[in-house]
DNA sequence: AAGAAAGCTGAAGATTTGCTGAAAATTTAG
DNA sequence: CTAAATTTTCAGCAAATCTTCAGCTTTCTT
């Protein structure tokens, strides 16, 4: 599933996102600031992340330059004023879009688009595929018995090929927010994974050591 | 360097943007209608093309259609009208970008340039990128084998390039503010990063006596 | 030229990280 | 309610990584 960050101070605004993106199949958090904002998006490894500009504390060129630096996401900014400079500053902040509010919902689904095109260029002949409908993922057309955490973890994986996966934000994204246990079991359901996939040498789940694990699915 | 091609069949426009883009080190291409420009695509392989809507023959959704599919480009879309319908139905045409005329040159450059971000082009030009998904930074192309702290490190020099950094400097952002330990960890961790850049002579991350280091990436 | 300061270096020791097998706890199924 | 399956915890291990330190070289000052 594809996961969009939403960063606005205003609820009306996030929670008419929310709705609206959740319709479109998308996987959406909300943040009402900037700090709680780059937090989740540690957490969950956004895909988009939509920021507001204007905002109290951190503003929003300020987490679209931390998103951009420590998650990689696509991030488009939102904002008020309609003025060139403010544009052209946005864009200079490293942010990959720029809408002006009021903006029509299509308008920001079409963008939305638009930025994953560039993000997920690599999906050609997938190795591992989701059967979402049976609680299935093959390998190579094989069906994997995965248990229900198994399942969960790998399915996270292959939802972010290629990118490095925090052992923080799998606890919580597997796990769920409020889980107390260590980070151990991750490393523990690794094993079974790896086990189940036959990857004995940890090419395909590899070990990144300090910062997580990546799924390097070979083409 | 990299290619621009320009579609647009009012050569004032085509004209202006060749200039000033040339003036910014683009290496600029021009077609003054649909048809050609393809035909030009096919032939430089551009890095953005820049596409007018309303042109007679082949319209810019048609050609925009074609670059996306067959050449691959990032593609910026330019009309007259700035209906939000038109927009949508210009980023759904596979567009990576909207704009509306008359523009700021500001703007479109700001914009070309968040759509290189996304193409990597710069990756080729830097001799040092940063892959932030991946937790890599890569050398030529060629991607570094560091520890979390040396990728810290690095990342840090990568961020302020051409810049003296203080060691207390780098302690901070690097270590934290609440480090206990000297300065000296810091030089020990140059080293090692020398070793794995190569960098016997210190001319990529030199030392400045009194001062602390500054990377230089030789263009 | 000598002394002082700043920076470099190799190696040793300390710490952290990730992996693992097995046991304990929990959930699920019969 | 039991037995099986699954999940979680734990402790020990090995390897990778980090830190420290003492001696060394280079540069600057007088």
């Amino acid at each position: 599933m594809i996961k969009i960050l939403v960063i606005d101070d205003e609820e009306s605004i996030t929670q008419f996102l929310q709705m609206g993106l959740e319709a479109e199949q998308f996987d959406v958090v909300v943040a009402n600031d900037g700090m709680t904002g780059v937090q989740q998006a540690k957490n969950i490894v956004p895909d988009v992340a939509i920021v507001d500009i204007m905002m109290p504390g951190m503003d929003g060129y300020e987490v679209c330059h931390l998103l951009k630096k420590h998650i990689g996401c696509q991030v488009i900014l939102l904002s008020a004023k309609g003025e060139v400079e403010d544009r052209i500053k946005g864009l200079n902040a490293l942010a990959d879009d720029y809408m002006t509010k009021p903006f029509s919902f299509e308008e920001l689904l079409a963008r939305i688009h638009a930025r994953l095109r560039n993000v997920r260029v690599q999906q050609e002949e997938a190795l591992l595929t989701i059967d979402e409908k049976q609680k299935q993922i093959r390998y190579r057309g094989e069906p994997l018995l995965l248990t229900r955490t198994e399942y969960k973890l790998l399915h996270y994986f292959i939802e972010h090929p290629q990118t490095v996966l925090s052992k923080e934000a799998i606890l919580n994204a597997v796990w769920g927010y409020d889980y107390f246990g260590s980070v151990n079991v991750v490393e523990v359901y690794m094993k079974t994974l790896r086990q189940k996939l036959g990857d004995t040498e940890h090419t395909m789940l590899q070990t990144v050591r300090g910062f997580g694990y990546k799924l390097d699915v070979p083409v």
